[in-house]
DNA sequence: CCTGGCGTTGACATCGGCGTCAAGGTCTAG
DNA sequence: CTAGACCTTGACGCCGATGTCAACGCCAGG
């Protein structure tokens, strides 16, 4: 199958497969013609890494589940490296929830502030509240 | 005060100070030597940009407290376009929260499947658990 | 006068994941 | 033979908020 074909099954574009190679994840074997020729297992390579960046993953981050693809194995988190991605991205996005929660309660106080503010500075304004 | 000492009372860099300014955020007089020469109001303007930076703010979005403080206000929030940006933000926030958890949940639901996975293909490494 | 520490503008570098254009080779159908 | 639909490599553009360097001006202290 050519970057085309796999391109379009895959649901992205010929770029970003020759971005993948050129970070060294998705291997190709040539035709005689120059083309790249790919196989299936490059299909669920491909697929597996899109899946992932889709998800949030950086494109780092999919090496181990291509490693594990390639090794053999029927999925890409069926390595322990893998898996620890897995955890490592858990607990990012814990982090990262717990930041946003701090952010929104800081802006909620500050909109109840204003809001104080607002009642305080201009108390004429609040004719129809 | 001229950007050195600006930039150290802010807490960031002189860069950045130009840059802001570079974007329309941070007015300066001269002097005449062509200094740039800031006083107190630019102070406070240069911290409500780095504490909103700090957050997660975009510079984009800190215009309307900008406007606000040079508009004569004691805070950058008592604007109705400031309070505008604090709800797209928290809504922002929502969103965000919302997609995290359900990447969170997709990635522990990989993790069981994982777990059975290997107890499946391996049964003989479960040696001690 | 000279050094060193401030300031000035301008412009290129960074990070990630591509988009997009350029200039060409390859193959197939008509 | 030729159009056109595919493929190739190479390289620059983009986004945002700076870092960093260059090359220069200004000014106070020894």
């Amino acid at each position: 199958m050519r970057i085309g074909e796999l391109a379009e099954k895959v649901g992205t574009s010929t770029r970003a497969l020759r971005y993948y190679e050129s970070q060294g994840l998705l291997g190709a074997r040539r035709a005689a013609n120059g083309y790249r020729d790919y196989d299936e297992l490059d299909l669920r390579v491909a697929r597996e890494i899109r899946s992932l960046l889709d998800i949030g993953f950086a494109l780092e981050e999919t090496r181990p589940f291509v490693a594990c693809l390639r090794a053999g194995n029927a999925a890409g988190d069926a390595c322990p490296d893998a898996v620890a991605v897995y955890r490592r991205k858990i607990e990012e996005i814990d982090d990262c929830v717990e930041r946003l929660h701090a952010v929104r309660s800081h802006l909620e106080g500050q909109l109840e502030r204003a809001k104080e503010h607002k009642e305080k500075t201009c108390p004429r304004l609040r004719r129809n509240t």
